[in-house]
DNA sequence: TATGAATGAGTCTTCATTCAT
DNA sequence: CATGAATGAAGACTCATTCAT
């Protein structure tokens, strides 16, 4: 007997990846919608189109699954920046930009639910540590990020020395994700609008160096 | 054994608010914390003691119960303002108090799981009508009561005109719970404390009017 | 208003301990039969006639019900001795009632699905630690009563006192197992007749003292 | 990629033979001490290391795959005596050097978790009448072998003539699963001894002829 | 009013089995 | 011959809600 099997070893697993990816991307708006307690298995069936059994094949039980929806939901909108916030040389520009990019994808936050940072850290933070444990982290990381700019924009002379960095990029982070939350529930874009405005005011006078 | 019980109807309906208000106060920072989905039946029988035919008796469903829950958890904030916000005459004096009064109740609101307002709104934006709508109207309810302050201080010459009372209104709430959500979750309480300083700032250096 | 109420509260808490009761009896027989894996809450609805929810509302999970129901099983068949094993004073006589005991209750037991203890034994002895402390158990104690009358027979003289009575009281209740899974086994309780008669020759001839 | 396979039909019959062996000896001790409901087919693939498509290669179903283990759970214990209960003229020393036999096995069999003829008959009697056939027959085997060389005993004057063959098989044989039954569930070997020791005694005193 | 037993539909998860590859 | 994704039914258990008492 002689077989001829033309098959890529790879081939298989990218399948099983893609379903993967599948159910994590159909998925991700559901539990930013609803939450965690409130998105059933059943939910996922119905949004997938697949079988519970089919979903257990490829996840441990459905904290992973909600796990792995955070951090695509969140990937959403990191990839966002990595595409523009790039090489910028001035400080002020690279928070511009950034403010910027939050407009441009303000419209897919919202349809997908709000910002899952947010959502998320609602969600878990009496209930489920691990879910609890990414938000943390991202704000962490937006934050660093923040500062960062801000620091350089300090050592380079054109911001003012005398603010704290990781206070003002708090501050930024809590308007962006306040008025986010409030324009989603009063579905009025005008409190992320004025956000926004306040922000710029704060890169382009309050902390700018006069000279 | 045979009981008697000899009850006026007005002490039994005394009695009977009592218990209404009692399973409330108990249930009220469970709906706060673990949302609506998160919380169960059973979950309010633990914690007022009593059984699930009590509380059906008092209440027609889960969802009467935790509108309630979300009446009184807001109650709980909107009371501190009541008695220290009224009968101040100038307005900057009267948003500053608002910031002192926020100062103040932090910690029973980190203690209760966080602020009533963001919590509902975030756990009930996509889910439950009637809650969202008590989010909603919370939210109105204080942005009109800031943009009245800020309409006077216009008014009386504290403020500048070139600023939309509303606007800054938004920016304070967003500031406030964003921060509040951000030190709720990393269990630190600086982005609170700075977005209050922040918003001292706005009071006394942005809008105020120089003479 | 005037409430007269006439009701014992023993009366409500002996309803619910009937039902639990009736659900530890119609259930033990099929835990007794199929084990514990092998059981289902499905089954047990079957056989209560009950719902799982009802079912629930009696016992904590399925282990308690299947602790309870072996619990019941045992107690089947030491209540027969209960009765008759009393106040007897020869120490032969109240092993040959034991063998009688066994003789009378044998329809039963396999009427229930052969001996609790040696079911249970089989079928938990690697998979559950809890039910398996309850047949240890149940042998230990079976084994300490015979080891007791043994050692009153050496002592008065009934028996000679060059065995070890715990060694007897093992091989007794072997022999008794062993015979009983093989009669249920094969339907022919040859091999039930047979270890009885053996164990009657122990007691009459071989740990007889001779005078 | 492409593979190209050239493989006999021979070869690969060989191979999966092996294969299908393989299965069993790993599958065997898991149904032995799991039992045929506990055991489930994930447990399978994690003892074997195979996928369960690839279990599924080599038995049409569950049951099956229960049948070949039991077979080869009994066939080593069958194995054991093959090699050292032949040619010995003497029936009492057939007798005892079954009883070595016995001795000698019982760290293996309770390493495998128990007597399999036992294990599978209460397993199986109330559920599944194929497996309960297995056990059925193992014992009606080894109730015969016993009764044959008691037989030869009485025939050739070693034993006398005034008992049953197949009773006090069947006694040997219920102390014995007895015995090991109560071991395995206490960790304490001393049953097994007595029982063996009862044995001899029935061998080289109760049964034997004086002369 | 308050109890708590009961319901039936739901929860998450695992089951034995199949089949295209 | 072996894979492993997929199925649909079933597993144990909890849900919100009702109702006789």
């Amino acid at each position: 007997m002689v077989y001829i099997c033309t098959m890529t070893q790879e081939r298989s697993h990218i399948k099983s990846e893609q379903t993967r990816q599948l159910i994590i991307e159909k998925v991700a708006p559901l539990f930013n919608k609803k939450g965690f307690a409130g998105t059933s298995m059943s939910d996922l069936t119905r949004a997938t189109g697949l079988t519970k059994g089919a979903i257990y094949g490829h996840f441990r039980n459905k904290d992973e699954i909600a796990v792995e929806a955070f951090k695509y939901n969140l990937s959403l909108i990191v990839q966002a920046f990595h595409s523009d916030l790039i090489c910028t040389e001035s400080a002020k520009d690279r928070l511009l930009i950034f403010i910027e990019v939050y407009r441009k994808i303000y419209p897919r936050i919202m349809a997908n639910g709000g910002c899952p940072v947010l959502n998320n850290a609602v969600d878990s933070d009496d209930t489920h540590k691990q879910l609890k444990a990414l938000s943390i982290n991202a704000l962490s990381n937006s934050k660093k990020i923040l500062t960062n700019i801000l620091k350089d924009g300090i050592g380079n002379g054109e911001f003012r020395s005398d603010f704290r960095p990781d206070a003002i990029a708090g501050i930024m982070l809590s308007l962006l994700e306040g008025s986010m939350m409030f324009s989603k529930l009063t579905a009025d874009k005008s409190y992320f609008n004025e956000a926004l405005a306040h922000i710029e005011l704060i890169i382009k006078e309050i902390i700018r160096k006069e000279n």
